[in-house]
DNA sequence: ATGATTATGATAATGAGTTGCAATTCCCTT
DNA sequence: AAGGGAATTGCAACTCATTATCATAATCAT
């Protein structure tokens, strides 16, 4: 069993939920598709596969995920969640293409380190955060030229 | 004239828009709140105001103002967009507590060059940040430690 | 295997924000 | 100052992502 199958399942009978075809098929369907996907996607492409299950029950499932630490909900702007492993995943923020939507991920240790800094001299206790650096990609940035 | 009006009233008559006693009014219940105000709060603060504006216009309201480059639009995580005046104002990132949504600003200089250092890595090119911090805030750490 | 409990899919509801529209206001032209 | 085309308003209806409801189905401890 996978590690992202064992955490799911310890928090569902840590909380007297129930292992159910959807929730492995839906786990198994994310953890195959590209990160920062959304909860219509997702539908779509369980879908595209002759599944029969429901978008309420995607949306169910990815909640579950982000109470069981697997995975973590994303807002970039573009009016849908989306999620992401976030289940030994290293930490990273992410550059997001205003034109072409593709989403650069990157770490930045002095960024972080700075972050700890402002919030010690705010008196703030920080639990999260979000960087969000939006432009245009280089890929974008030549055809724009061209 | 303040200066705020004075550039509400260039980006007006730059695309044939007309001066209207709803447009003034918002602008000057908009610059006399808290900063970070939502939509509906400015729309009951103005009621309250004895105001018989409709709520339609203070969203299109803010909207004008976001496209005259006075204010900008926020994303705490609620739920409901913030504004936020930004002409003449110093650019500056948040640290928003979960308990009590008091939301401190902060600026910090390392962070945005490192934000730099980081997009050209990347070969990208920043238009706009989003840097929040979220968690607790001091006081009401102290409260909860009583 | 049984039954209590939880999950599911279909559908309705929610809530922030937008839009269509008829009535009103603005402001340029005379 | 008056006329009139264009923009704006308030209201209500709409959109769209997400959540709630509910009858039926699946899970799992016994
Ligand atoms: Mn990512
Ligand atoms: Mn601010
Ligand atoms: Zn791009
Ligand atoms: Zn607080």
């Amino acid at each position: 069993m996978m590690k992202e199958e064992e955490l799911l399942k310890s928090h569902i009978s840590k909380h007297n939920l129930k292992v159910t075809k959807e929730r492995s098929l839906v786990l198994r369907v994310f953890l195959d598709s590209e990160p920062h996907i959304t909860a219509e996607e997702l539908y779509r492409k369980m879908k595209n596969d002759g599944s029969s299950i429901g978008l309420a029950t995607i949306y169910r499932t990815l909640n579950l995920f982000c109470e069981s630490g697997l995975a973590e909900q994303r807002q970039f702007g573009d009016g849908q969640a989306r999620y992401e492993l976030v289940y030994n995943v290293k930490h990273h923020d992410h550059l997001i293409c205003k034109q072409c939507s593709r989403i650069i991920e990157f770490e930045n240790q002095e960024i972080e380190a700075l972050q700890e800094k402002v919030a010690k001299k705010n008196n703030f206790k920080i639990f999260s955060h979000k960087l969000e650096l939006y432009g245009i990609c280089g890929n974008c940035s030549e055809k724009n030229d061209q």
